[in-house]
DNA sequence: CATCAGGCGAGAC
DNA sequence: GTCTCGCCTGAT
């Protein structure tokens, strides 16, 4: 167990940002993860986080996969005073971090986000999980499923993603499950690209279109500069910037911003 | 019963 | 390059 102060990280706004579709609140204050291979549980009262693991585990894991080593407070600072949205949509999420997750997994979650809702992507990222994915047991007990490897998946058969309920993105699936295991697009080369080179990259993909991209680039490379445009934004953008969004001003905090913007819409509308 | 959900691919132009 | 259209399916 590891305890944290932090006035700029909230475990129930990461959780409701929906970065991730495999962390929930879990109990009063608890909430469960499954994420690098790993099952981690945590509490939150104020300011105060509880980590269930060894500051060891702390220190080499989560401190960087909840991106604990950057200054949010300093990001919102510097947002123009006069934009008053943003600056209420920052105040709103100032707990949100950009979490520095799994590649493959954020690829595939986003991939089956398109067009659909949450709770149907938690379901079948479940099924995925639990059909496809290394069953596991936590050091405390608690078993587990690690997210599926590009090899795993690509032995499904299209029909069978249709089985987890991906309707038509089973086939986006497939592709590019396979796309992965025969070499096509090499993973592991993206972290070396800036964000219009990986990007470029990911859409070639079957099924990963600009948006989606982005999500991928922001929320597994994490390239700040990356600003996904989903109905969300959308509406956020030709309501309050129909001038355009400053990004000029923002530059590489700009896909920070845009979760504060996405998400404000999300639970205030 | 219609519409929508954190878009995308394919085809037309 | 830009525009339109159809798409699995559960929730509302």
């Amino acid at each position: 167990m590891i305890t944290i102060q932090s006035e700029n990280f909230s475990m129930a706004q990461i959780c409701a940002s929906g970065q991730n579709f495999r962390m929930e609140e879990c109990g009063d204050n608890r909430y469960c993860l499954v994420a690098l291979g790993r099952y981690l549980e945590a509490v939150q009262e104020g300011s105060s986080i509880s980590f269930d693991c060894s500051p060891e585990e702390f220190d080499s894991v989560w401190k960087t996969y909840f991106d604990l080593e950057t200054d949010y407070a300093a990001i919102i600072s510097g947002i123009d005073q006069t934009d008053k949205y943003l600056t209420a949509a920052a105040e709103y999420g100032k707990g949100i971090r950009i979490l520095r997750q799994d590649l493959w997994e954020v690829i595939v979650s986003f991939l089956i986000s398109q067009q659909n809702n949450i709770k149907r992507i938690r379901r079948c990222i479940r099924l995925l999980c639990e059909n496809y994915g290394e069953k596991r047991t936590s050091q405390k007990g608690v078993a587990y499923f690690d997210f599926p490897t590009p090899y795993s998946l690509a032995k499904a058969q299209v029909e069978d993603l249709y089985a987890c309920g991906l309707g038509y993105r089973s086939r986006y699936l497939y592709e590019t499950a396979n796309s992965v295991v025969h070499d096509e697009i090499n993973l592991d080369k993206l972290w070396e690209l800036d964000y219009d080179a990986a990007k470029k990259e990911l859409v070639k993909l079957c099924g990963i279109g600009t948006k989606v991209a982005d999500c991928i680039c922001l929320c597994a490379l994490h390239k700040t500069d990356a600003f996904p445009k989903d109905t969300h934004i959308n509406k956020v953008l030709s309501a309050q910037y129909p001038d355009g969004f400053p990004f000029e001003k923002y530059g590489q905090n700009s896909g920070i911003l845009q979760q504060y913007l996405f998400y404000y819409h999300l639970m205030v509308r």
